[in-house]
DNA sequence: AACGAGAGAGTTTTT
DNA sequence: CTCTCTCGTT
């Protein structure tokens, strides 16, 4: 063997890796190695002579997996390309497409994307006719929000409604009729929504006997990474495939859960001795990446949880420079401090090694017109995706009638570009087209010459089984005029986004994955690495995996961190805190926390003044450095050194924080039904009314449930 | 039936 | 501010 495993590894590292038999959990503390614990089992798995084709490796963006991969060839000095890994979703979509028959799809299946879905319900609720001129009506974007997580809680849309949505509980059956039409469209049209791959796939190896032998066969030896943000469908899917001989090796760190909002199941972790029986448990509790004085803030934020997760995270690498709490005037300051920190953080770190983290994708923008300003290149993770931008989608469109003729989807948003055609023209044709009624087509392309265009582009395409940056290229000759026309005003910026589009496809040799991966994984248009010495803006989910030298978490206010969103419910709230340990954990040696003393509103165009995170205020001041702005724009460390640094006011309102109700719905005159979240002593109630928000009531004016 | 203007509503996190 | 939906005009 080359690789000297003892050496290299901590005694429960090594554990972990040699353990190649039976099912393993590894718990895994931030920081704890996880990731080079995975690495080394790949390498160990081949020195076992084990076929890397056999290998699945599940994590939870592709680039996490392609960086795994390519460190662990790096350790054997050879190519693993056999190798299955990615995504859940990914490996999904490869196993449906290589069974697509068996489970009825004769046209090609095709992965939606959120905005595809969205199309999907527009066009059912429309032929349905529900809610026309209802202008109260929920949007679609959240009758899908309600329909998706349904399905990944696997909990029926009335107690998803109920629970989540109170307001909305009077459409539930318009919304119900809308769910079962909207299941109906994409089965007829081979289209697939993310939950859909996970349920069909599941579908497919309980139906298919053959089918699940055959993986079980194929994949002996199972990875997860990130196990405790997996769903239900997810932990049964692996399971499945695990067959009888159970050789499977689950990582995850109970504490880092951060989507439970999306139908993630912590039990997935807690329970996997008993679905798997015999596990072996392994713990990673050593530190390797923050300084102690980081990770005691951090278990400190964790202390604070309501359930505790049994932790004792050490370091060794010590250090005496506390983590500061930084309060700027404002959001719109604390942009002008960032940067000012980040200009001295550069003089020690090159910029790729900061990174500015925040809750929301637009909390950023504030820094980001700072950063252009001082210019300094920055990467941003997480918000808007490259593939959802109007063109690229229109571009895809097209690609997309050439993988699955019975996409409607497509054939709507592609015909569309062309003058004179609306969305009863494209139905209309689409019916012909399914129909073989040649008649009607030849009729309408009579009348539009850069229709019978469109179709014999297609057709050609469709025949010559090109690769796909070579149908890129024809359909771009195609549609460049047309994106001219359409985005006048910013048709150059949009133009390079269909040379990056370009330069993505050219790395595919297959159209199916092409797409699908435009769906399924938010591309990177700048290439798969980060970028050398460009500052990271990320939201705190996409960073997750990350870790940097230096990190600072923006907006450390009630209503942003923990979004206001989460207020209602007390475990969306203990998950925000875990969301905080995520971001604190990234930083290795310098962690920045802002807490701006007010917020500015954009709808009454004023600034509001905000009160500190929770998580802050329960911060003891020995564990960091406070330092304040003052009017004159500079930062003056602040020097009480009491107990609470937080200013008596607010102290006090700290010391009362109420505490937890067990009762939890009551009855208000005007707002009506509506959740308590805290009791405030001696008779005042902090309760969330559906559709109105957070109101603080006498307890008079309530009628408790 | 297509298309553009104008009003209105709502901002988490992601595969 | 930006995206979505409705309504009136061609």
């Amino acid at each position: 063997m080359k690789i000297d495993y003892k050496k290299e590894l901590n005694p429960s590292q090594y554990e972990a890796v040699t353990t190649i038999d039976g099912p393993v959990l590894v718990i895994a503390g931030a920081g704890s190695g996880k990731t080079r614990t995975i690495v080394y089992r790949l390498a160990y798995l081949v020195e076992q002579k084990v076929n890397p084709q056999n290998i699945l490796l599940l994590t939870f963006t592709r680039k996490a997996a392609g960086e795994m991969l390519k460190r662990a060839e790096n350790l054997l000095e050879r190519r693993l390309g056999s190798m299955h890994s990615g995504t859940f979703h990914s490996f999904a979509f490869a196993m449906l497409r290589k069974f697509a028959s068996a489970l009825g799809y004769v046209n090609g299946i095709t992965v939606m994307d959120a905005s595809d879905a969205e199309d999907v319900l527009k066009n059912v609720r429309d032929q349905l006719k529900i809610g026309q001129k209802d202008r109260s009506f929920p949007k679609k974007k959240t009758i899908l929000s309600l329909i998706s997580k349904a399905r990944n809680k696997e909990l029926d849309l009335e107690q998803v409604i109920l629970k989540d949505a109170f307001h909305l509980r009077n459409y539930l059956e318009d919304i119900e009729r809308i769910y079962k039409e909207y299941q109906v469209f994409k089965q007829k049209h081979g289209l697939l929504d993310y939950d859909d791959l996970l349920f069909q796939l599941e579908r497919l190896l309980l139906e298919h006997e053959d089918i699940r032998d055959f993986l079980q066969a194929a994949f002996q030896y199972i990875m997860v990474d990130e196990f405790q943000d997996t769903n239900l469908v997810q932990g049964r899917l692996i399971k499945l495939i695990a067959g009888p001989s159970g050789n499977v090796m689950a990582v995850g760190d109970d504490a880092q859960s951060i989507y439970a909002f999306r139908g993630a199941n912590v039990n997935n972790i807690l329970n996997f001795p008993e679905i798997f029986n015999n596990a072996k448990i392994v713990k990673l509790e050593q530190n390797y990446r923050s300084t102690q004085p980081i990770l005691n803030l951090t278990n400190q934020i964790l202390a604070g949880a309501a359930e505790k997760y049994p932790k004792n995270l050490f370091s060794t690498r010590n250090s005496k420079l506390l983590p500061q709490l930084i309060r700027p005037l404002s959001d719109l300051s604390q942009a002008r401090v960032v940067v000012q920190k980040i200009n001295e953080l550069s003089r020690k770190y090159p910029l790729h090694e900061i990174a500015v983290l925040f809750r929301a994708g637009y909390q950023s923008y504030p820094v980001e017109v700072e950063l252009n300003r001082a210019g300094i290149p920055f990467q941003k993770f997480g918000g808007i995706k490259f593939s959802e931008a109007a063109h690229i989608k229109d571009v895809l469109a097209f690609m997309r009638l050439i993988a699955n003729p019975a996409d409607l989807l497509a054939w709507t948003r592609a015909l569309s570009n062309l003058k004179g055609i609306g969305s009863k023209t494209c139905e209309k044709l689409y019916n012909a087209f399914m129909q073989g009624d040649n008649g009607y087509i030849e009729k309408q392309c009579q009348k539009n010459k850069q229709l019978r265009q469109v179709l014999s582009l297609i057709d050609a395409l469709r025949a010559n089984q090109d690769s796909p940056a070579r149908i890129l290229d024809e359909i771009l000759i195609f549609y460049q005029p047309i994106m001219r026309e359409k985005f006048a005003d910013d048709y150059p910026r949009r133009a390079t986004g269909l040379e990056q589009l370009a330069q993505i496809a050219s790395t595919y040799d297959n159209l199916d994955l092409f797409l699908a991966d435009m769906s399924l994984e938010n591309p990177d248009p700048d290439g798969n690495k980060l970028k050398e010495d460009t500052l990271v803006l990320s939201t705190v989910h996409s960073a997750k995996g990350l870790e940097w030298s230096a990190v600072l978490i923006i907006d450390l206010v009630e209503e942003r961190f923990p979004s206001k969103h989460a207020l209602m419910d007390h475990e969306e709230l203990e998950e925000e805190r875990r969301l905080l340990y995520v971001a604190c954990t990234r930083a290795r040696d310098y962690l920045a926390l802002f807490v701006p003393d007010s917020i500015y509103n954009r709808y009454q165009d004023m600034h509001e003044s905000a009160l500190p995170s929770p998580f802050i205020q329960e911060l003891d001041n020995s564990l960091f450095e406070e330092w304040r702005e003052n009017y004159t724009g500079t930062l003056a460390p602040v020097q009480n050194k009491q107990p609470g640094t937080i200013p008596p006011a607010q102290r006090q309102q700290r010391q009362q924080r109420p505490e937890q109700t067990n009762c939890h719905y009551c009855i208000h005159k005007i707002f009506g039904r509506g959740k308590v979240i805290t009791h405030i002593p001696p008779n005042k109630y902090k309760v969330n009314f559906p559709g109105v928000g957070l109101k603080t009531v006498i307890g008079d004016y309530l009628e408790l449930e």
